[in-house]
DNA sequence: TTGCTCCTCACGTCACGTGAGGTGGC
DNA sequence: TTGCTCCTCACGTCACGTGAGGTGGC
């Protein structure tokens, strides 16, 4: 062990909430509150009541994030819509695998369900996409006449 | 007067509080919050009280929607760009102007604020442009996968 | 008079922020 | 013991939503 690292992991890749928080630039509140309402749920618990989160929670972070910022999704659509993801999705079948129902009618509908629910996201996607380069343009174009209204003045 | 429009508006192009809300997809409530935090004031009233908002607000609301839903800003954020923007800058510079202020120092501060403010709001937009862009492949990715499951399931 | 829209309180809600007071491991 | 981070209440805040009760013009 040649480097400074001396604190060893219980299990490895584990995070606390402050350090999840951290390196996603929520706060530990806001975690809690996402929990709360059952729409992250840490991977574990310390025996002290301390929350642990894997590295596939931040990802999920991330995901959220971006529906709630980038599409304006409140946190009742962002759990409706992250339920349509494929990682979710391919679960759920496999679960249903597991549990006994081999129909693989029931299976495609599940990933009929995903796929058409990921066209309408990219569909809105791409809405906000031309809103904000049409917003962009009108900025640059304000920018022109106030470039335009400093040369006025200039002479 | 060939057409059925008997009523006539007091002052053309003027619209009340319900009207507005129709066509920009707001409701009375929110204009009339926008209004009591300073945000938005309407052109005049009624002596009833009514609200009476003109054409140029209509593009206002416009604009604060664009701020609020498409990069995130607070009210209070959202006022502080307005503040930048061409025509409120271009009117400022007029009216020091006609209060008696001609030093071509303060006009250039003024317009070169507004430019500054602007070329930052333009790379806020571009990076969005580049987190949705990324948001939209991942979830293409996934569209993919869940159809290469279902090719799967059906041989 | 009946509708329709407007008005002002004023309380409710969503998604957290912000202390208050206390516990657990180096 | 001192720091640091964690915990659970619990009240505050921002941006409205949602009635409650009343007014003004066709």
């Amino acid at each position: 062990v040649a480097d400074g690292a001396t604190t060893v992991e219980v299990e490895a890749g584990v995070l606390r909430i402050g350090e999840v928080a951290r390196s996603t630039g929520l706060t530990p509140r806001t975690l809690r509150y996402w929990e709360e309402i059952g729409l992250l749920r840490p991977t574990g618990y310390r025996k002290s009541g301390e929350r642990l989160y894997a590295p596939s929670d931040l990802a999920r972070v991330g995901r959220i994030r971006d529906l709630q910022e980038l599409l304006g999704f409140s946190l009742t659509e962002v759990r409706a819509v992250l339920d349509t993801e494929d990682v979710d999705v391919l679960d759920r079948v496999r679960s249903e695998l597991r549990d006994g129902d081999p129909s693989p009618r029931r299976r495609r509908e599940l990933l009929e369900a995903g796929v058409t629910a990921n066209d309408a996201l990219l569909g809105r996607l791409d809405e906000t996409l031309a809103r904000i380069r049409a917003f962009r343009d009108e900025r640059a174009a304000s920018a022109a006449r106030m470039r335009a209204a400093l040369e006025e003045f200039r002479e």
